[in-house]
RNA sequence: GGGCGGAUAGCUCAGCUGGAAGAGCGUCGGCCUUACAAGCCGAGGGUCGCAGGUUCAAGUCCUGUUCCGCCCACCA
């Protein structure tokens, strides 16, 4: 309580229906202007801490980090609720390559300038500018979506502070052997020109052939060795043909050699034993040890040349010889296929589909490149990360089954290539001597190239991002170039839960918000970035997590089960379903059959409530897949060439719906009954409806908390929708109207508001992590009420107020059982109402008479004081109780287990309907009596099944069998 | 090729440690009942993918199998 008072509420806003434009940006502003969502180191409070998935600039934010997002906004504001100091730090990340193909290509586009054209520091410029916009456009679509984020400490990857402990941790690696440079064949994107790593590929299924080529004996060009492969081209770079050891076919051959044809080149057959599998093709495979990653293995076995073909744009180089200057694949297949095909050369050529690796940012194809790069050694790091989850048991994944694909990926990852031919990132802090190298060149942006293999690196004196070392430390030279290459993206990244914590110093945020306390991502980027994160935490803050749990959540796919993505023509703008309006769509394929990829689309005014509501609701479960259903209409007559479309989803209609009857429930009953507190004696109201929905809210407490806890938030929409709908509304709200409406000594009415109070504010409170907008505008109508009755502090937020105790509400079984038989009831004379002829559908009926047989007295008894409640939800003047020998004649008739319910109808009823009506009863009562029997008349069944069961099964046969006996004499007395 | 997940009402999905099949939407019928027609009342609709097994009892556990999806993998 020593935080300042809050500036004022937003105004009240008076509107017949729920309309979150008059709602969320007024209470948005005003939460932020009170510094609700910036916590402070606390000493004695307890932390609670979120980093964000720090979201690329390269483009708008989708409906996955809807998603995303939402989850860690309900995470959030319920600790914050619960007591937490809660920092939910946000951020972006620089994306290096995604980033910079975005403005090359844009670039391209509108002025046909490549990033040549404009040099290193120009282009940089043009990126910083497209960061800074995407970067706001980020940040407003996630506090439109209500997130909850400490602004104040809002994070980019490139800000000095990050940069510096980019810096620190290669510095200390380097120093460590743990980074080191080398020639390796790696991945290499046509497209960007740029080595990738492992991670940054993507695979896709590509129709090919499979071609058989013939490799003529030097010694004896009549015999040939027939060779396999996808790749033809790369025939020019082969070094070697290798067959197994204990291939019978080829024995003779090892030793001696082939003339390679085109290239005129003799090249040895040697003996691999894991290369070649004899069974497959014909057991003889060209190794080709500078583009392929097998080869690569086996020339190193065998001590191979390698000899590298390609360019770094995709084009034969001079020892592809008269074929230089064409694309690989595009071309030179073709060229090499034919002349080999010529020169009689070429056997079968099959049609093959297999999956090919492609860069993950530009979809071009991706070649293993032999060249210089730097590299993070990684099996001690890896070691690292497994006993912290093994081990240590320091982190603990959501659902547990991700543990096994986190353990996966660390025990098959290789060595990280982290350099980057790009401009856009950390550029590496290491120099070289000119002076010492004088055969490095500057290129015309004045980058050094080529940086020979064995070049000497020079390291800056100090972790100062800006630092570059004096002087060469061997020669004294000052003539020192930087390298040019940057880091890999997920290389600062990965530092994300410390660095934003402000180290390497030992700042205030980092002792008391470091480990944090939950991740929360989708499962793509586990091994990418959670894995990594966990390295670098265990090995820069002394063997201790970046995180305690690990929520991995699922894919938002649409009802085809594709992943959804506006680019694909499936997905759309969460702000749109926000806001509503219309977005015009030009996707790559159709979203449903019959709807075209360029399109204008029209959405609702959802309001951020449903939005959240919906896409945590898809979430129950852990489910991997969360396929949502989107509904589009033609609109007649739309205007323009493009057809127009009205989208509905029904997820987020569903939260849309829940949100307005809050609005008109809290409107039309809640607040205005509450105005003036009549008086009320001390203790628990003698109404059941009260106590009873203090104790249905009071498990709804216990419930949603534990739920919360666990991160099964997708179980707390659904139990708190049922809440607040068929209990609050449905019941509560119908029954207690009555006594609101009501003088004041018979009614209670003081009693009333004070229930209705203390449901209001718990069902507010458990709503708000999920829709924080409508809970919390409605809490401030309800605060002076609230206040009033000494259940809020004047003048506090919903957003920061203390989250509800299921010990506080009073539970009673008893209660609870005796209103489920009361709504029963109400029920089955409903249903009578709807189903006989002849009763008429809107007045209240005269009379009811409900009876029962000895054993169920007891329970008509405790309905006795629910009498009124049945009354209004029945709508019924009169409940009295008879006799179970004389029914009322001439009557409709139910059962209620144990209650018999007869519904006098003199002159009213349709006999031959009625009679209708009651055989079908009869006959479904008897269906279910049959199996009944069966079970019971089995003795293993009674003898097995523990006591309790059989009672359980006998008692519901019997009570089936009175209810057909009821039934069979009503049918009978009506003649 | 390896790993994982899914298959339950027309659609999207719940269903925890095995004890009479649920929600929302959609459909059908009836209601402008004084918070709410963005609503209320009622009805219909399911051999829980298929085949075995364990058990007195299986949507739930085990085995096999078929589709769908995802991740990983060098399939020459």
């Amino acid at each position: 309580m020593t935080k300042p008072s809050l500036t004022p509420r937003p105004e009240p806003v008076d509107a017949k229906q729920y309309d979150p434009s008059l709602i969320e940006e007024a209470y948005y502003r005003w939460w932020d202007e009170n510094k609700l969502f910036h916590p402070e180191p606390t000493p004695g409070k307890e932390p609670h801490t979120i980093m964000i998935p720090l979201p690329n600039v390269t483009g708008m934010l989708h409906l996955g980090h809807a998603l995303n997002n939402s989850l860690q906004d309900a995470v959030t504001r319920c600790r914050r609720m619960q007591g937490c100091e809660t920092l939910w730090l946000p951020g972006t990340d620089h994306a290096g390559i995604a980033t910079q193909s975005v403005v090359e290509r844009r670039l391209w586009e509108e002025k046909r300038v490549t990033r040549y054209d404009l040099g290193r520091e120009e282009m940089l410029r043009r990126i910083w500018a497209w960061k800074d916009e995407y970067q706001s456009r980020i940040l407003s679509q996630l506090r439109r979506m209500g997130a909850s984020c400490d602004w104040d400490r809002t994070e980019f990857t490139m800000s000095p502070r990050l940069s510096r402990a980019v810096r620190r941790t290669f510095l200390e690696l380097f120093r460590e052997g743990l980074i080191y440079r080398g020639q390796r064949l790696i991945n290499w994107s046509v497209g960007v020109q740029t080595a990738l790593s492992n991670d940054e590929l993507e695979h896709h299924e590509v129709d090919t052939f499979f071609w058989d080529l013939h490799y003529p004996l030097t010694e004896d060009p009549s015999r040939v060795i027939t060779v396999s492969t996808t790749r033809p081209e790369t025939m020019l770079g082969d070094t070697a043909v290798a067959v197994h050891p204990s291939d019978e076919r080829y024995k003779d051959l090892v030793g001696k050699t082939v003339r390679l044809p085109l290239a005129d080149r003799d090249i040895p057959i040697i003996a691999d034993e894991i290369l070649p599998d004899p069974e497959k093709g014909t057991g003889a495979v060209k190794v080709t040890p500078a583009h392929d990653f097998n080869d690569y293995e086996c020339g190193k076995r065998h001590g191979l040349p390698m000899i590298n073909i390609l360019n770094t744009d995709g084009t034969l180089n001079s020892n592809a010889g008269r074929y230089a200057g064409l694309k690989a694949v595009e071309e030179a297949r073709a060229r090499v296929v034919e002349d080999l095909k010529a020169e009689g050369r070429l056997g079968k050529v099959e049609p093959l589909r297999h999956s090919v690796a492609h860069c993950y940012r530009s979809g071009t194809i991706v070649e293993p490149y032999l060249s210089d790069q730097w590299f993070v050694k990684m099996d001690s790091l890896v070691e690292l990360a497994k006993k912290c989850y093994l081990e240590d048991r320091q982190v603990t994944f959501f659902p547990p089954r991700r543990g096994d694909d986190y353990l996966r990926w660390l025990d098959s990852t290789p060595d990280w290539c982290i350099s980057r031919q790009i401009w856009w990132g950390h550029r590496i802090p290491i120099w070289y001597c000119l002076d010492c190298h004088p055969n490095i060149e500057l290129d015309p942006s004045g980058d050094p190239r080529p940086i020979p293999s064995d070049a000497r690196p020079v390291v800056p004196g100090s972790d100062d991002p800006e630092a570059t070392p004096e002087a060469c430390p061997v020669c004294g030279g000052k003539r020192l170039v930087q390298d040019p290459d940057v880091l890999d993206t997920w290389f600062s990244s990965q530092l994300w839960p410390l660095s934003t914590l402000g180290w390497p110093d030992e700042t205030e945020d980092l002792k008391f918000f470091y480990p944090t306390s939950v991740l929360i991502t989708a499962r793509d980027i586990l091994a990418l970035w959670v894995a990594r994160m966990i390295m670098m935490g265990m090995k820069f803050r002394g063997g201790v997590t970046p995180f305690r749990h690990v929520l991995i959540h699922g894919t938002i796919l649409d009802e085809m089960g594709n992943i959804m993505s506006k680019s694909r023509g499936n997905g759309f703008d969460p702000v749109k379903v926000i806001e509503g309006g219309s977005d015009e769509i030009k996707g790559k394929s159709e979203p449903a059959p019959g709807i075209p990829t360029h399109r204008v689309e029209h959405y609702k005014v959802y309001g951020a409530d449903a939005l959240r509501y919906g896409v945590l609701g898809l979430t129950a479960g852990f489910n991997q897949n969360l396929k949502m259903s989107v509904r589009r209409t033609p609109r007649e007559g739309s205007e323009g060439a493009l057809p127009h479309f009205d989208v509905e989803v029904p997820v987020f209609e569903e939260g849309r719906r829940l949100s307005n009857k809050m609005w008109q429930a809290f409107r039309g009953v809640v607040l205005p009954n509450v105005q003036d507190l009549s008086p009320a004696p001390e203790g628990e109201s003698p109404f059941p409806e009260d106590r009873w929905i203090l104790s249905r809210v009071g498990s709804a407490v216990a419930e949603v908390t534990a739920n919360m806890a666990e991160y099964r938030i997708g179980e707390s929409t659904d139990r708190l929708y049922h809440l607040f709908w068929d209990d609050f509304c449905s019941y509560y709200l119908e029954v207690v109207k009555p006594r609101l409406w009501g003088t004041e000594e018979e009614s209670g009415r003081g009693q009333a508001q004070r229930c209705l109070l203390r449901a209001s504010d718990a069902i507010l409170k458990m709503l708000h992590p999920i829709m924080p907008f409508v809970t919390e505008a409605l809490w401030q109508d309800l605060l002076p009420a609230l206040a009033a009755a000494g259940l809020a502090a004047p003048g506090s937020a919903l957003m920061t107020a203390p989250w509800p105790e299921s010990k506080s509400f009073a539970r009673d079984a008893a209660l609870e059982a005796a209103t489920a038989l009361a709504q029963q009831v109400a029920s089955a004379i409903n249903s009578i109402r709807s189903e006989v002829p002849g009763v008429p559908p809107g007045q209240a009926l005269p009379e009811v008479v409900l009876c029962a047989e000895p054993e169920g007295m007891e329970a008509l008894v405790s309905l006795g004081p629910l009498y009124g409640a049945i009354s209004r939800l029945a709508k019924v003047s009169k409940i009295r109780e008879g006799e179970i020998g004389s029914p009322p004649s001439q009557s409709a008739a139910a059962v209620a287990s144990p209650l018999r319910i007869f519904l006098p109808l003199a002159g009213l009823i349709d006999l031959p309907a009625e009679r209708a009506r009651l055989q079908k009863k009869i006959d479904k009562l008897a269906k279910a009596s049959e199996g009944l029997e069966r079970k019971l008349s089995n003795p293993a069944f009674v003898e097995g099944a523990p006591a309790d069961i059989v009672e359980k099964e006998r008692g519901r046969l019997a009570e089936n069998r009175q209810a057909i006996s009821l039934l069979e004499a009503q049918l009978a007395r009506l003649g």
